[in-house]
DNA sequence: TTGAGGCTAGCACGAGTGTACTAGGATGGC
DNA sequence: GCCATCCTAGTACACTCGTGCTAGCCTCAA
C-alpha cells in the first residue's frame, strides 16, 4: 500500500539478498551476485545503494519491518494465550517463509563485526523484540508491562523461544515442529498462572 | 599434552581464523587474510589445509573440541545444581573467552549454506550438546537420561539456554550477566523439583 | 656427509570483488 | 513539443580471491 517505485525496487533487491544469503552463505553476497539474482544490472543496484553496506542495512531492516508488519496484523482475541501464541508463532522458524526470516537474522547477525550499521539494526531488532515479550508478559499476567513480573517473564519467554528458533533450524525444514508450540504453550500457561508476587 | 607440532600449527592457524570472524565477520576470512594474521605465508597454510573448506571446518571441530574439553574437567560436588550450573557457565557467553566462542559459533552457523563440510559439524555440535543436557536433566531430575522427563527438561533447558546466550550478546561485553544466571538457576530449582510423574 | 621429506615462501593465473564513471533510455511536468 | 530528472546498462580500474606450482629451506635419520 502506497510504496514507490523506488521503494519497490529496493525492496525487490533485498529479497534477492535474502535468497543468496540463505542458498550460499553470507559470503556469497556481492554486488554483482545480488544484481544477477534480482535481475538488475549492477550500475542500476548502485543508484539505489551507493555501497554494499547500505544494502545489506536495508535487507535486514526490511525484514524486521515486514516482521513488525504480520505481528500486528494479529488482534487478541478471547483466548490470552492463544493470542500470545499466535504473535510468537509470526517469530519462530515454524513455516518455510518464517525459517528464511530467522535464518537470515542469523546470518546478518554473524556479520555484525565487519558492519557497524548491521550491529546498530541488530540491537534495534532486539531492542523491540524484548519490548514485544515484556508486554506479551504482562499481558498474560493482567499486569502492566512496566513491573518486575513481566520483566522477568518477557526476558525469559523471549530466551526460551530464540534457543527454539535456533534448534529448529537444526533440524529439516520438513520436520516435526509440534515439540516446540508444546514447549511455548506450557511456558505461557505457566505465566498465566504464575502468583503475583514474587 | 602431546599435540604434534602439526596439530600446533592447525591449532594456530584456526585461532587466526576466530580472531577475523570476531573482529570483521565471516566474510573477511581468506587464506590471505588468515596466513597474515597467523604470521605464515600462504603456502603454509594451504601445506596444512589444501582447501579454505578444511580450514574452516577445523577451526569449527577445535571451537567444539575445546568446550568439550572444559566441560569434561568438572566434576561433579555435593551440590547437583552447582554442578549443572558451572557446567552451563562454561557454555554460556559469561566471559570474553566464552563469548568468542558463542560468537563464533554464530558465524559458522550462518555460512553452512555454502559449505556442507560446516553444517555436519553444526549438526554434530548440537546433538552432542542435546545429549549433554538431557544428562544433566536426568541428573538434576535423579533419573535415568532416557527418559521422557529428562528428554523434556533437557531440550527446554537448552533451548533457554542457547536464548540466553544470544542476548548476552545483545549487551556489551562488559555488562553485567548476573540476570542470566538467575534465570538458569530458577529454571534448574524448577527441573529438580519437578514431580517424577507427567 | 649425505639425502629425503616435511615445510616455507612466493609467484602466476584466472576469476571475482567494490566502486567510479559515462552514455543513453524512459518518464513525467510544463 | 521540450527538457530536466530519474534510472539503466555497461565499461574500466585497482584490488582481492582461491588455487596451482616451483624453488629452496630446514631437520633428522642413515
Amino acid at each position: 500500500m502506497g510504496y514507490t517505485p523506488r521503494e519497490e525496487r529496493k525492496a525487490r533487491l533485498a529479497e534477492a539478498v535474502w535468497e543468496i544469503v540463505l542458498e550460499q552463505g553470507i559470503s556469497a553476497v556481492s554486488v554483482r551476485t545480488v544484481a544477477a539474482r534480482a535481475g538488475v544490472a549492477v550500475g542500476s543496484l548502485r543508484h539505489l545503494f551507493p555501497t554494499q553496506s547500505e544494502l545489506l542495512e536495508f535487507s535486514a531492516e526490511l525484514m524486521v519491518e515486514r516482521a513488525t508488519e504480520r505481528v500486528s496484523a494479529l488482534v487478541p482475541g478471547a483466548d490470552p494465550v492463544e493470542y500470545v501464541l499466535a504473535v510468537i508463532s509470526e517469530l519462530l522458524p515454524l513455516t518455510p517463509e518464517t525459517r528464511r526470516e530467522f535464518e537470515l537474522n542469523m546470518a546478518l547477525i554473524a556479520e555484525t563485526p565487519g558492519n557497524p550499521g548491521l550491529a546498530r539494526a541488530r540491537d534495534d531488532a532486539h531492542a523491540r523484540l524484548l519490548d514485544l515479550f515484556i508486554r506479551l508478559a504482562g499481558f498474560l499476567r493482567g499486569e502492566e508491562p512496566s513491573g518486575e513480573g513481566p520483566r522477568h517473564d518477557g526476558r525469559r519467554l523471549l530466551a526460551l523461544c530464540d534457543g527454539l528458533g535456533l534448534h529448529l533450524l537444526h533440524q529439516p525444514a520438513d520436520a516435526d515442529t509440534g515439540w516446540a508450540v508444546v514447549l511455548i504453550r506450557e511456558e505461557l500457561d505457566r505465566i498465566r498462572g504464575a502468583e503475583r508476587v514474587r
